[in-house]
DNA sequence: AGCCCTTGCGCAAACGTTTGCGCAAGCACT
DNA sequence: AGTGCTTGCGCAAACGTTTGCGCAAGGGCT
């Protein structure tokens, strides 16, 4: 029987069809935890997601979950609570079996390889590139920062500050220097006055934006859609208005940036291919067909123009 | 050697120490599948979210893993992307045994009445009442309205107006309803031309606004976070100024209710706990501890003043 | 001192598949 | 017509646990 029902050994095309047909009638799928002892295989992977609750992770699971389901594979999803990384991992295989894990990980390096280091399966790091892995898939930020930036100096922008997100981390420094890169491919100034760190919480943004303020910009280029929505607040505050004394752009097309006032000018970046492409990776992996083929950096999406950046006030 | 693993039946305590003392050492655990095979227990459970990116969502599902992970069990996602909803829970009990489904469902009773069918296992559904079902677990959204509703009538407002959700549905009733019972309740006027419904999405917000502002509102209370953020950029618009001239209170105190300008006043859902509550009930029928406890509604949270309500101009 | 009962331990069956292997039957070729 | 090869089918072992049951040993009671 489990011989039709995959197509696979000798048998006779009639027995087949009317093994099919019963099946079919009586809604028979095998037992899946039958199956998983005999073969070893368990179809089922997980996505592990860090504490930072970055919008970025849910539109990623949700198309990894529907790429997996379709490639056959369930999906478990594990929140790391910021503990010890590997702990999550060793945890839920005391009573799962999993064929791969898919890290979505923020920064810091060691939690990260620690987390790595509780598991003998295969894995796939998204939203950022461990050097010497060889399986991460992260979105080029740097590429969505220079087309951001490309922009306001299209506009006419010659002072543009860049609200950083975590300096130092993957995403924050790539952030930082495709700010940098356009800057300098059009001898505009790029000096550190013109940096300032926010992280990724709104929480230190006001502080940020006074600071750019103070280095006379006329626009500003913010890390993540969420400091940039905070950053028209703070400017709104300061009595600024947006755009027309100062512009701002970021990443991350989403549902924010058309409800914040004025509606924010972003370069969409690719989250659901991210995940899609993590899980096609990951059962590779998992099927030998292929190890270590390299990192693979997405490119980022278009530009969406709305109305937070303008020419800049003669 | 399972006697000593769980605890259970007859087995010398010395022999006991020194069974887990080796099995300690060599981190063994013993196979997920083979036990899951002997046992006829996964130890998984399932979670649907539907195709609207509600960001509560997001937080009931990291809450659910948390809870579900420190009671012993995995919590497999799906994404049901608007098909016909059983085939989700089919598909997936193809390739993975689970002992319990959490749907987090919107409206349309059919629908989910139609993927309720399709598994004779147990389920819990979240973010709605169900009639007749008696596993459901939601949020007082009715409540929640009454309390934003209060904060403004507090301030001196007398013309309120209801940005709802969509009307018929469970919780755009609901909130419609809470607002028509605190306005009640005061005496002040409640009638159809103070609601506009604009759904869930920000596209016929603008219009609806624009609506309410035709009927002379001074406040307006939305039925959700994002269209309330799309309401103060439509009123920003249309020039009034917020919230001296139009205040605006929603519910979900969430990060955009930060980032927005001026900062929205909301009341908080306790939409974690629901994630919660929905492990544990599911958990308690998986065990057979009990069925059908009756449909649970969950309080909301405090009011969180912010800079989008204030007294209205005389 | 003998008997019975309690206590601990180990053997083996069973969970529901997959899959290797052997056997039987049918057909073609010599 | 007989032999050999191909083809289809069914039997049984194995995957790694859990758990019922039987057996042995030791201690307490009569």
């Amino acid at each position: 029987m489990s011989r039709v029902l995959q197509n696979k050994g000798r048998v006779a095309d009639e027995t087949r069809k009317r093994i099919l047909k019963t099946a079919n009638r009586l809604g028979y799928h095998g037992n899946p935890v039958a199956r998983a002892l005999k073969t070893a295989k368990s179809s089922t992977i997980l996505m592990v997601v860090p504490q930072i609750e970055n919008p970025i992770f849910a539109s990623a699971i949700i198309a990894a979950e529907t790429e997996a389901r379709r490639a056959g594979y369930a999906l478990l999803v594990a929140y790391d609570q910021g503990g010890v990384g590997s702990e999550v991992i060793e945890d839920i295989s005391r009573y799962s079996m999993i064929e791969g894990v898919i890290i979505a990980s923020f920064d810091e390096d060691d939690r990260l390889r620690q987390t790595l280091a509780s598991t003998n399966r295969p894995h796939v790091i998204i939203n950022r590139i461990l050097q010497g892995d060889g399986n991460c898939i992260a979105i080029d930020t740097c590429a969505a920062a220079r087309i951001g930036v490309e922009h306001l100096i299209g506009l006419g922008h010659r002072r543009i500050g860049h609200l950083a997100g975590r300096l130092g981390g993957f995403n924050g420094e790539a952030r930082r220097r495709g700010w940098a890169e356009a800057l300098t491919q059009t001898g505009l100034p790029h000096g550190d006055e013109l940096v300032a760190e926010a992280g990724y919480s709104p929480d230190r943004v006001p502080d940020a934006v006074d600071a750019l303020l103070g280095a006379g910009v006329t626009a500003i280029h913010a890390a993540t859609l969420l400091t940039g929505a905070a950053a028209i607040a703070r400017l709104h505050v300061r009595g600024k208005r947006v755009p027309e004394e100062v512009s701002v752009v970021t990443m991350h097309d989403d549902l924010l940036a058309c409800v914040a006032y004025p509606a924010i000018t972003t370069v969409a970046l690719p989250t659901e291919e991210m995940g899609r492409a993590a899980v096609r990776r990951l059962l590779a992996l998992v099927d030998g067909e292929a190890q270590d083929i390299g990192d693979l950096l997405l490119p980022p999406g278009k530009l969406v123009e709305r109305s937070s950046t303008a020419a800049p006030q003669q």
